[in-house]
DNA sequence: CACCACGCCGTTTTT
DNA sequence: CGGCGTGGTG
């Protein structure tokens, strides 16, 4: 490249920038602190600085590492980055941290003394090894307690606390079982170790405790990588704090950026003053602020900036847009959550007829929210996908062959060995599964396939050893094909065939329509695709890739879809139009957060979800939303009245479609029936049809019914007694519904 | 050991 | 509501 070309990238990187941006785009050596507001172009920052210092700089683009906080940043990261440095920006590192900390592991594995196929361990693979580990202390723990176990051992390793020096660092009396919980994560660590796996935590505190284990390791890291740029900086945990120390102490070639009024992940350990205190780790640190926001109107700035303003202990910033005026936002009222959810798509709609649907995004609080939102985005057949939630990942058939799969890539995959075992049933139940695990130790035969072989040594006997068996000749074959690199998608075939899950699956699917054929097929075409972009694809390489994914990714299907997601999810996005939904009371602001006394985080990520928006923003709520089965009163959010005057529409009393709104819970009270016939019935006492007198003991499961209103159903249960006993029916339509017995117009057919 | 019906119970955010 | 553990039955 001559000196031309040179300066037409110089001049061409700059002009895209204003003049704090240049600074820090032209500050390539030392440690620099991009601290901004949202919308000031952090992002756009970090992107322009590696393309300078690959193209002005010289400095060869696989030297250059970036890390962002979620996978969808990630890839966001690496397309603008294509854009605008070319072909060439392919050769930088963009990654998460939990990325980054995965591909360190897996090329260091030796150092672990693990394989390089070891397992990833989520949360409930996580959950599952307590809960066994728990077994053997005395008293009964529930789901609630492993759970509380798995996240205190999380918490511990988010700060780089080993079973070994947990004493020093932790105050253990602030702990719930706190006689056990340290050995306890001893256990949980040497059952992780026994079984070659790593959990999520790992991942990053992993690194950093080789890092000052292995010193050569991290100068081949600090060699390897001169320059890093940190985005979201504020949302950083101690490990991942001291990862970015670790690889950039040397070079201190170190950008970081972020916002404290946008740290949302408290919650997880991360701690605001890491960015807050770039300063005093790097005395030398250059120092930027931004303040021009080029995304959002000023009303929407306007709103964000004047809810912002009740935190205390902020930095000062000013921040301003030359988008003068625009829409003002307006918050809607619905009776309730199903009528809020029609207000949304009404006003999807409407912003589609000027906006497409990839500018479109509804944002909520909490994921249990995006149900009824679905539904009707559904029902109105607009074009929608929702981010995160329950992973595809999470899914019953898609855990059992991944366990299968994990289990013939790490024969030592105690998680995926649980479940492996009797799925699809085969008769070898809890006692038999005990007697295994037993012997494994006894005969320290640290394989599954290996022990679940030999008949003699694995203490089973009878139709569970004849299984045992039978399930170990199946391993060994998948495993010859997964060695011999098969197709991954016959592979896949061959295992649903070999095992009988394709059976039990397509049964299932035939009797209650459960769809997991489908999903199925979309793991297919996961493993496809995966083959297809990879040169040297293994399944042990498949299992480590998707264990960091929560959301498939289908770029085409993107485009054309409006966006569902918690505002957790939605950081560093922007959009068009913002529907905030559940605009709430102890929803937004979560009341739980309420009950701690602190809502400043809440505020913050009603700032974040604010600030998403472009050019139109909208606010609804619910005045009653169903929660745990009933129908709850809810207030308007108290962030209301934060906001300052004049800069929202409140619109009440609305209802859809202009018509009247609907009697409430219409749909959950049948009708008295109206005077209809008597009609004769096979059951003594069962005088009338429009008898409301109706008794508990006239019925019973199994009971062929009719309903005046539904007709023909089955009956699935009753529930409680006296007045206020339910029956439950599944009626020929596939639905199930309750009612209360005593109002309820039903006849024995 | 597998299956199913019953009843209990919980409220958040994620890599 | 919906998910999950459990206890009874075949
Ligand atoms: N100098 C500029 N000229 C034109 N547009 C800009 C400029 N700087 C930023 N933008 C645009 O402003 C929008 C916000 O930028 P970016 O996403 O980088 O902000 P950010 O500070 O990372 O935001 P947040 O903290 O909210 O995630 C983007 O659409 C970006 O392209």
């Amino acid at each position: 490249m001559n000196f031309a070309t040179m300066t037409d990238w110089k001049d061409q990187i700059l002009s895209k920038l204003n003049e704090p941006q240049q600074q820090a785009v032209q500050t390539v050596r030392g440690p620099l602190l991009i601290l901004a507001g949202a919308g000031s172009g952090k992002t756009r920052t970090i992107i322009h600085r590696m393309a300078y210092i690959i193209h002005v700089e010289k400095v060869p683009a696989h030297y250059l590492a970036a890390v962002t906080f979620t996978n969808k940043a990630a890839a966001e990261m690496r397309s603008r980055l294509l854009n605008t440095a070319g072909p060439i920006g392919s050769e930088c590192t963009v990654r998460t941290f939990h990325s980054l900390g995965l591909y360190l592991l897996r090329r260091n594995a030796q150092y672990l003394e693990y394989p390089e196929n070891f397992s990833i361990w989520d949360d409930s693979d996580q959950q599952q090894a307590i809960s066994a580990i728990l077994e053997k202390f005395p008293g009964k723990f529930n789901k609630t307690q492993y759970r509380y176990f798995a996240n205190s051992i999380s918490a511990f390793k988010d700060k780089l606390v080993t079973p070994q020096n947990l004493p020093d660092h932790i105050d253990l009396d602030e702990y719930e079982f706190n006689d056990i919980l340290q050995e306890v994560y001893q256990l949980y660590e040497a059952r992780k170790t026994a079984s070659f796996a790593v959990d999520f935590a790992d991942l990053i505190s992993l690194p950093c405790h080789l890092f000052e284990k292995f010193p050569e390791l991290l100068t081949r890291w600090q060699n390897r990588y001169p320059f890093w740029l940190i985005d979201e900086y504020q949302d950083t945990n101690f490990a991942q704090y001291k990862f970015v120390q670790h690889v950039a102490s040397r070079d201190k070639n170190l950008c970081v950026v972020g916002d404290d009024d946008q740290a949302i992940y408290g919650w997880r350990g991360a701690d605001v003053k890491n960015i807050l205190d770039f300063g005093t780790d790097f005395k030398d640190a250059t120092v930027i602020k931004l303040e021009e926001n080029y995304r959002s109107t000023k009303v929407i700035l306007d709103i964000a900036n004047g809810v912002i303003e009740n935190n205390y202990e902020r930095m000062a910033k000013h921040l301003f847009t030359s988008r003068e005026g625009g829409e003002t936002p307006v918050l809607f009222t619905a009776a309730d959550d199903v009528q809020e959810a029609a207000k949304v798509v009404s006003l999807v709609r409407q912003s589609l007829t000027d906006t497409p649907a990839s500018e479109i995004a509804v944002l909520y609080r909490t994921n249990s929210q995006s149900r009824l939102l679905e539904e009707a985005m559904l029902n109105a057949k607009i074009n929608y996908r929702v981010y995160g939630g329950l992973s595809f990942f999470a899914r019953k058939e898609i855990k059992d062959i991944l366990a299968y799969f994990k289990l013939i890539v790490n024969g030592k995959d105690e998680a995926a060995f649980a479940r492996v075992i009797n799925t699809p049933p085969r008769g070898i139940g809890d006692k038999s599964v005990e007697k295994i695990l037993t012997a494994r130790i006894d005969s320290r035969i640290g394989d599954f396939t290996d022990l679940l072989a030999q008949g003699d040594q694995n203490g089973l006997s009878g139709k569970a050893r004849d299984a045992a068996a039978k399930l170990a000749e199946q391993l060994k074959a998948l495993r010859k094909k997964a060695e011999a690199r098969a197709d991954l998608g016959f592979f896949l075939d061959e295992l649903l065939e070999m095992t009988g899950l394709a059976k039990v699956y397509e049964e299932e699917d035939r009797l209650l329509g459960s769809g997991r054929m489908e999903y199925v097929g979309e793991l297919r075409n996961s493993l496809l695709n995966y083959q297809r972009q990879t040169s040297q694809a293994t399944l042990g390489d498949y299992l480590q890739q998707i264990s960091l994914i929560t959301t498939t990714e289908d770029h085409e299907a993107e485009k054309a879809s409006v966006s569902l997601m918690t505002v957790h999810n939605a950081k560093g996005l922007e959009f068009e139009t913002v529907i905030i939904a559940g605009f709430e009371k102890d929803l937004f602001p979560h009341f739980l957060a309420e009950r701690d006394g602190d809502i400043s985080e809440e505020r913050r990520l009603f700032y974040v979800a604010v600030t998403r928006a472009k050019s139109r923003l909208y606010l609804t709520q619910a005045e009653r939303r169903m929660r745990q089965g009933f129908y709850e009163q809810s207030k308007t959010s108290p962030f209301l009245n934060e906001i300052p005057h004049g800069l929202l529409r409140v619109e009440k009393g609305y209802s859809v479609g202009g018509s009247a709104p609907k009697p409430f819970k219409q749909s959950f009270i049948p009708r008295a029936p109206a005077a209809a016939k008597p009609t004769a019935s096979s059951s003594p006492g069962f005088g009338s049809g429009i008898n409301p007198q109706n008794k508990g003991g006239k019925f019973s499961s199994g009971d062929k019914i009719l309903h005046s209103n539904f007709g023909k159903g089955r009956v699935l249960r009753l529930e409680g007694d006296g007045d206020s006993q339910r029956i439950h029916i599944l009626f020929d339509d596939g639905k199930t519904r309750k009612f209360i017995l005593k109002f309820t117009d039903l006849k024995i057919i």
